[in-house]
DNA sequence: CCTTACGTTGACGTTAACGTAATATTTGCT
DNA sequence: AGCAAATATTACGTTAACGTCAACGTAAGG
């Protein structure tokens, strides 16, 4: 037994799709604006593991709140590449800018998580008391 | 001496707008779409502090990425009112929803920190590199 | 009285992120 | 070979969330 179960290393675009939840337009989208750059075999489209990644990097994204633009920033900061000084001080600069909105989030999670619990014990008291009378 | 800096009972339309960083079309839209409902002074929009809180309320449920009929939905839940058993279970039901999306978001949040943090070191490390040579 | 600042209501424009056909190929069974 | 299913391209449509005028009212100050 080679390997089992090991994702596979190719994806045609409907397996991409249905295990990611997107529509095939939707990845489509996303190569039309150079967030995915799949390769061919002839016309068809030919998804890497390395292509999933980069999806599920942009669902996440997504999730968050974060537009396709900003998405595209930050999966390019994981790859410098760029050895020129001025851009990886401006790179560091946008990820603790990244990193200060992301601890906003935090915060406002936490509120919000408040806000909910104390409205959920508000309708099961209005329930209990519903339920007698 | 009576109160001092207390936040005024009412607000114009700028001042409400530029104490929260939107512009005065941006309250008059989420007046258009039931949002927001200040009183009037004549033609005049005049905002209690209740409606500033709303507005805060939104906010925040856009830093989240929340759409604003999400953030409608959530505001709504704080006050029931309805004293329908089926409404308040269902409202219960869309509490839980959300707080499964909020603990989704912070996993997100850890993750792209992590990420984040991965990224800065990298940058740092090259600047070292680069630095000497 | 004139200007300046702030307020109002339309109403059309714009951007992002896809949806939704329509039509043409290609590919995998049988 | 033949046919259904998958893929491709092209292109117009849609929704949310405002932006951007235009045109006008009103109140304060010089």
């Amino acid at each position: 037994m080679s390997n089992r179960a090991t994702a596979p290393a190719e994806f045609s675009i409907t397996d991409l799709c249905k295990e990611s939840g997107i529509t095939t337009r939707t990845a489509r989208h996303y190569e039309d604006i150079g967030l995915l750059s799949p390769s061919r075999r002839g016309q068809t489209r030919v998804y890497s593991s390395a292509d999933r990644t980069r999806l599920r990097l942009i669902l996440r994204g997504k999730r968050l709140g974060l537009s396709l633009e900003d998405s595209r920033q930050i999966i390019d900061m994981y790859e410098p590449g760029k050895t020129n000084v001025d851009q990886l001080n401006s790179l560091i600069n946008a990820i603790r800018q990244q990193r200060e909105k992301l601890n906003q989030q935090l915060d406002d999670i936490g509120n919000l998580l408040k806000d909910l619990n104390q409205s959920e014990a508000a309708c099961i008291d209005a329930l209990k008391t519903t339920g007698d009378s």
